[in-house]
DNA sequence: AACAATGTTTAAAATCATTCTAAACTACTT
DNA sequence: AAGTAGTTTAGAATGATTTTAAACATTGTT
């Protein structure tokens, strides 16, 4: 993503373009899905050089994701994680190693939902499919 | 569920007896579902004019989830859940109250679930659905 | 019943992720 | 260039959970 795109996408959504949005921006929204998390973010920006803190992630992550830049995620591991892809979908949670892979909603059906209590509607499904390794299996088959 | 049943279900599950988690198990075991943070619970013994500290609440909530008394959920408010229900199964999550609500594994249908990555196998599937007032709902229909 | 051995509980401190606060700073408009 | 409104920041505060180390309770043994 050119610095101009990524002004651009800024400007689009309501954000001033300032230096740290600009990097983070960068470094999201090029393309590819990313998951990240605040601390994994900050690790990040850190090792390209750039200092930025904390709390201003924290603030950029919360104001992309207001914008529908980015998608929240909960129920992994212990902290909140953000995620790049904006569809509607699902998870792989690969709990040996914490890494997430995206699932799109299509490649999987759920029927037979049931009906939801009365005066209450389906806001959305989330969908984890925890992995292990192949090696590392439960002894029972109890989940 | 009496104290003797209590002591036995205890002693079953080589934890010993002790007034703590007689209490807590009491509380806890008396045949419905139940879902409990660490902090709800706390406040429900509190109310019955018991008094134990936190810690033991986590301690023990984590042992009974370590004999398969319970079963912990995740991704439901910023708080861990315990649920007594520890067959398969999912949830209702009602974000207007947090409110969960039991789905068994056997009424909803997951199929063209994509195959795992090498050497991974399937650990287990959560769907939490989320649920809100009908009055409260989003203007989009996008999720 | 008393004893030791081991397991358990507890208050308080520590930790971890996250949010808040208020002051310093930066971008945009005029 | 100046003003204003939005942004960033360090550091304090919060909330959930875990750790620590000392006091205490339960159990098996005498």
């Amino acid at each position: 993503m050119t610095a101009n795109s990524t002004t651009d996408l800024l400007r689009e959504h309501n954000l001033r373009p300032t230096r740290q949005r600009m990097a983070l921006a960068a470094l999201l929204f090029d393309g590819t899905a990313r998951h990240v998390t605040a601390e994994s973010l900050h690790d990040q920006v850190k090792d390209m050089g750039i200092t930025l803190s904390l709390a201003t992630i924290y603030n950029t992550l919360h104001q992309f994701t207001n914008v529908g830049l980015l998608k929240e995620i909960k129920g992994i591991g212990d902290a909140k994680w953000f995620d790049t892809n904006i569809d509607q979908h699902h998870h792989f949670f690969d709990i040996s190693n914490d890494h997430l892979i995206d699932i799109p909603a299509s490649s999987i059906t759920i029927s037979h939902l049931p009906a939801s209590p009365d005066g209450k509607v389906i806001d959305g499904v989330d969908v984890i499919v925890r992995l292990s390794d192949k090696s590392s299996q439960k002894p029972t088959g109890k989940n």
